[in-house]
RNA sequence: GCUUCCUUAGCUCAGCCGGUUAGAGCAUCUGACUGUUAAUCAGAGGGUCCCUGGUUCGAGCCCAGGAGGGAGCGCCA
């Protein structure tokens, strides 16, 4: 068949050309010399080399639409990643995933068009664009298949030097190569799973009347409490410029004082609350703490809901509805990935998020939970004491062997909260409310807000918090105040929650912790 | 920052009481096989036993220091 020699010819120029750029990268990448991680070297870009006709005119499907096809036997071209191709001298299938879903298309070629030499570069990891047609597959395990045409290798993948195989590898070895880690199942399915919860918090506030406000990243105020900050500068590191009394003069950097990246948008959302009535934030977050678990990053993303006239309930029934609307979200649109999660990673993964889901939290104040704490059967490292923060076996004592559904917590004692939070007419506690989730702990953290200018000042200078630098804040509560109320969600530990991964590292594309600040 | 465990082939891991030439599975390469499902079967190549120093006739194994990683705790979201 001439046609069948065409396809040939056309595979093995193709071929030809971009295996002597695979060359080419795979010598500089050898040269790169991997222990000093040097991947800041820039490689010569493979010269354009345009498709054939008739491949361009036919527009790419993704792997997700083909599979779900019912219109067979028409052509198709697909792009992506090669997961495996095995076979024998007379048929080769050719497993490809291009993202657009966990699931892989198998392309099958037969020897007749296809001699084993110009497939030499489909291997694991090469990109490559197969047009073929779509058919009811011959084979088990798969509805439809294409029987390829045209195989082009857009970039082959050296498998000598290819760090990913067509085996399971640690979740700790793929933080070492978080650069090629999405090319993974577990962590395709995480990253797909992270858009839809970041989709589904736009979703449910814009559907619920709340505004999306850009909160500032780079802050002025050190005021705010919530832990150690990454400063900002332009002044030299060496050699900063000194006031008379030898501290370093801020006036001379870039804004005239000293500045760090924010630990929390809070303060200005209510600012925006004030005004708006229902706000939220979601941005990036900064703490410098030396943090090493598997629930903290340096760099995080956080949802803050601000609303104007919410008082504890309201903000606690805002909280409950998030959260079981997010959850419904990803198993109502992330069915083949979290079904991926549940068989590989945690059993019992679907189980609990319908659990969560269908459930209503179990409410309970501070003092009560002292008090079944005191009263439990189970030995606790550190003591229980009201006036004392709860520790980690504790929290997780009610959530998970207690209560065995999520649990919010009201009403601390002053003492441990911060210094917004709205005091309570005992005078001894104040209306903060934290939401622990099993496996993750505290994944929100919020309170009604002071909205008392009197008593607000007092605490701040009771906790020595400067009133001068919160002017602005305060002026909330000068003019016009009134009851409102929020929290804080690491968007991080939801994901953790919903993922059933057991490491905040692993559910963020370029984690951020303590000696850590790779690709 | 504290406690504790770990570091052996590209990956996952064995390695006995300190004793000859450090092993396995997978991956890679070669060959076989007419539809495979992490294909299978046969063969081959592949090692700074994390680094530095010490003890010993002899160290992957024991000791000290360092580096990196995991888990737990604290800080919190």
């Amino acid at each position: 068949m001439s046609a069948a020699n065409n396809v040939g010819r056309t595979v093995q120029r193709f071929h030809s050309l971009r295996s002597s750029q695979a060359k080419a990268y795979g010598t500089s990448a050898k040269a790169c010399d991997s222990s000093t991680k040097a991947y800041g070297t820039f490689l010569p870009l493979p010269s354009y080399t345009p498709l054939p006709p008739q491949v361009m005119s036919l527009k790419r499907s993704t792997v997700k639409e083909l599979l779900a096809s019912q219109d067979l036997d028409r052509e198709v071209l697909v792009k992506g990643w090669v997961r495996s191709r095995r076979g024998n001298k007379y048929v080769q299938f050719i497993i490809v995933n291009d993202g657009s879903t966990i699931h892989t298309i198998q392309a099958v070629a037969a020897a007749e068009n296809f001699p084993e030499e110009t497939l030499k570069d489909v291997g694991n990891g090469a990109a490559v664009a197969i047009r073929g047609t779509l058919v009811a597959s011959q084979g088990k395990g798969q509805a439809v298949e294409i029987q390829a045409t045209e195989v082009i290798v857009l970039g082959a993948a050296d498998a000598e030097a290819y760090p990913l195989q067509k085996k399971a590898t640690s979740l700790e070895h793929l933080r070492d190569i978080a650069h090629l880690r999405p090319r993974t199942n577990t962590f395709g399915a995480v990253l797909r799973i992270r858009h839809a919860l970041a989709f589904a918090v736009h979703q449910y506030f814009n559907d619920h009347g709340f505004y999306y406000v850009h909160t500032p990243i780079i802050t002025g105020s050190d005021a705010e409490g919530a832990g150690q900050m990454f400063r900002v500068t332009t002044l030299s590191a060496d050699k900063p410029p000194l006031a008379e009394d030898g501290s370093v003069d801020y006036t001379q950097d870039f804004f005239g004082k000293q500045t760090n990246l924010t630990v929390s948008g809070q303060l200005e959302g209510e600012l925006a609350a004030m005004a708006l009535g229902s706000i939220y934030t979601f941005g990036p977050t900064f703490r410098a703490e030396n943090s090493n678990t598997a629930r903290h990053l340096a760099e995080f993303w956080m949802i803050e809901p601000e609303v104007a006239f919410n008082e504890l309930e309201e903000n606690m029934d805002l909280a409950e509805d998030f959260l079981q609307s997010l959850v419904k979200y990803a198993l109502a649109n992330c069915a083949d990935d979290l079904a991926f999660l549940n068989e590989q990673y945690d059993k019992e993964l679907l189980a609990r998020l319908h659990s969560v889901a269908d459930n209503a939290f179990q409410r309970l104040t501070y003092t009560e939970a002292v008090e079944i704490l005191k009263s439990a059967k189970q030995k606790f490292e550190f003591p229980v004491d009201w006036g004392t923060d709860l520790q980690s076996e504790h929290e997780r004592y009610l959530v998970e062997k207690h209560f065995k559904k999520p649990v919010i917590l009201t009403n601390y004692p002053k003492e441990i909260k911060a210094f917004y939070m709205k005091l309570d007419d005992d005078g001894r506690t104040v209306r903060a409310m934290d939401v622990l989730f099993p496996g993750i702990g505290e994944i929100i953290g919020g309170s009604q807000r002071e909205e008392d200018y009197t008593k607000l000042t007092t605490r701040m200078a009771e906790m020595n918090v400067p009133a001068h630098d919160l002017d602005w804040y305060l002026d909330t509560r000068r003019f016009g105040t009134a009851p409102h109320a929020g929290f804080g969600l690491g968007f991080e530990r939801l994901v953790l929650f919903v993922t059933g991964m057991s490491n905040i590292r692993d559910v963020i594309p370029f984690p951020r912790y303590p000696k850590n600040a790779a690709f």
